[in-house]
DNA sequence: GGTAATTTTTTCCGGTTGGTAAAGATTAGT
DNA sequence: ACTAATCTTTACCAACCGGAAAAAATTACC
């Protein structure tokens, strides 16, 4: 056989489980860093201790290893989204989602700046995925819409304030140079992050819950 | 000459002028949308309207035609930080900066994006621009974090405000595609950016306010 | 209208890049 | 231990890339 493709029944060596994840692993190092076309099979074959043709053995094409890589990603980043219940009490419901979305910037960040460097240049290779995120965004939208309706939060746009949770907590992944320029070499990654949580949570909690005019109208 | 340097007394033609923005202006567009790395002077120079080798005779490198576009736009980006004035009212402040930055978001995507993209890949080009930014940002955390000890505002941390206006008013230019896909087609830039102006309006000025426990330890 | 300076085009080059071909080395099953 | 399947290496290629050289065309100045 010429190359190891997934056959009936999924015969997969153990060699070619190793090495794939190996790839993998190697290729989310380099593409977080230098994005799709920024990339080159070398470099990630260089970070996966093997030579260029032995990783072309495993995956046909530079565009098919980044295509296994961003559909883990979206599966990793849609997920914490089911967190929002709708039984759930909102504020805490909205505090759960912020911390896992703190969390996941902190343990993930290569892949929330590989995410990020495909939709900056216009995600030319995700947009059936984006509509998958749209179908469950407009889910939880529509329950965060009722609780406004019911008077358990204060009136925002549903779209604007996931947006908002998504910019904030992912901002401290992807633009990290930055952030730690700006606080200067003392702080650790534990710092920032901790730091980050405390803040989101009083700006949101503050921010978001029901004002007393509105507590007064919609009981 | 071999080139178009400046000179003593900076005589430039007329032409000069006309096609270095010509250049700029095309170069702004691909490398916000490839970043660096992923943009090629062939590309830049066919949206110029122009020849490669005629492109390279008003810019010694690819990189000094991103350099120039870098130093531009960290002018531009840091600006806006000036606004908040120790002696205004700290909501107020705070209020207009917000608004500012979404009009720049919104007025200026392809710049956004373009540090953007910088940034996300670990800022190579611009160490030395950012410690200017620290600089710029240390100034106005104290600003704040003054206005927090006299009370005038819920006792937040000074970094994490500003790292999250900037996370979530960038957000709506870096992230457009996403913004877009998830809001659907419907949707016209107007509304996005007049909505997101007023979901920020509410959740900062809502999360930021003094509380009342703070309002009497303060006084 | 002639001449020098400026601008543009054509041609080219060494290095890199994504990917192929095929031979050689290793492993697994018997 | 033999054989077939799997894995790895070496050698290679065509396309692309950033940039240089120099001729050709245009413009500005007197």
């Amino acid at each position: 056989m010429a190359a190891p493709k997934a056959s009936d029944t999924q015969k997969r060596t153990r060699i070619q489980e190793l090495k794939e994840e190996q790839i993998l692993e190697a290729a989310l190092e380099v593409f977080s860093q230098s994005g799709f076309r920024g990339s080159t099979i070398d470099q990630i074959a260089e970070a996966a201790n093997m030579s260029k043709p032995n990783l072309l053995y495993y995956f046909p094409t530079k565009e098919a290893v980044h295509r296994v890589l961003i559909d883990r990603i979206l599966d990793t980043w849609l997920k914490p989204l089911e967190i929002i219940q709708a039984d759930g009490e909102p504020l805490t419901e909205i505090r759960r989602y912020i911390r896992r979305k703190i969390e996941l910037a902190r343990d993930y960040p290569r892949e929330s700046r590989l995410f990020a460097n495909e939709i900056l240049q216009g995600a030319p290779r995700i947009q059936e995925e984006l509509k998958d995120l749209k179908k469950l965004v407009d889910e939880k939208a529509a329950i965060i819409r009722r609780w406004v309706g019911e008077g358990k939060l204060a009136p925002v746009d549903p779209y604007h304030l996931i947006f908002s949770i998504w910019a904030t907590t992912q901002h401290y992944a992807d633009f990290d140079v930055q952030v730690c320029a700006v606080m200067g070499p003392g702080s650790t990654a534990d710092d920032r992050f901790a730091g980050a949580a405390r803040f989101l949570e009083t700006l949101y909690m503050d921010g978001l819950g029901p004002k007393s005019s509105d507590r007064g109208a919609a009981s």
